[in-house]
DNA sequence: TTAAATACGACTTGTGTAGTCCTATTTCAT
DNA sequence: ATGAAATAGGACTACACAAGTCGTATTTAA
């Protein structure tokens, strides 16, 4: 509970790797070696990361991964984005429909809730892949 | 990922409610009924608020649960370390034995995670039970 | 003595996480 | 052309956790 998923991580740890060889090329083999992560999973990693285009990448041999933008335009919750493919919320209500809550109507602690979801999103935003370099 | 477990949600609301009527004895069969929550997950979450001291148990008839303290004084950190039964960690090595994650020793983000970790304590620390009421 | 309440363990069901496996496609280099 | 190196992506398994249900024991006021 409240935990980052290894696929967050995992995101994390390879697009400050790109960012830490000057955007070189990198591939999966490199990374998942060098970091000791599964390459499969990574490999899947990769390719959300690029359909959310925070990174780009180049097929065929020789091919890999760059970065799409700079690593001070990449946030922590960028990358949370588009990995999960859903905004964060703390709270059901938050990240779907509130509808699905049948507290809902009840609910007393939306509101302050929500408080602290804004608080969050302000520590994940404010935190960019070139603090982690 | 990132969500508050319903547990924690039932917790809030109960012990907002019991601050709410001026910490008179309030019973699980009101407070389900009330909010609309599953009285047994209710019950057990009750229990554990108490063996945690933030609420005191009074058993028998016309018993139920009072605050062991002040509102104002309860923060909704303490709320979901009593009830999940360890702390808060954003990540695996924050929450158990570091050596855990296999990846620990090649990890470039642990720092910098322990950072937004940091701050989501303090974000959690400083709501207190008496701003939701 | 009874009824109302908490205490608590066992169980089921559903959802999500992490990882594996297999195949297709793209593209560079020979 | 061909083969090797790389990304693209679906199907599947194993496991852990979340949420809820059920049954029973214990406590205590009236
Ligand atoms: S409505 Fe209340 S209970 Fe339902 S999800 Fe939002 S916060 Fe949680
Ligand atoms: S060490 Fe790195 S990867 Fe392992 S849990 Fe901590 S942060 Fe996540």
């Amino acid at each position: 509970m409240l935990k980052l998923s290894k696929k967050v991580e995992y995101g994390l740890i390879a697009i400050r790797h790109i960012a830490s060889v000057n955007n070189q090329i990198s591939t999966v083999k490199e990374i998942s070696e060098k970091y000791s992560i599964p390459s499969d999973v990574l490999a899947k990693v990769m390719q959300k990361l690029t359909k959310g285009k925070l990174i780009t990448s180049h097929q065929g041999a020789m091919g890999g991964y760059t970065l799409a933008r700079g690593a001070d335009q990449i946030s922590v919750m960028n990358v949370i984005s588009v990995i999960e493919g859903s905004q964060m919320g703390i709270a059901q209500c938050f990240s779907e429909e509130p509808e699905n809550c049948s507290i809902y109507l009840n609910c007393t602690i939306k509101n302050p809730l929500g408080k602290i979801q804004h608080n969050l999103e302000l520590v994940f935003n404010s935190m960019k892949v070139s603090e982690i370099v």
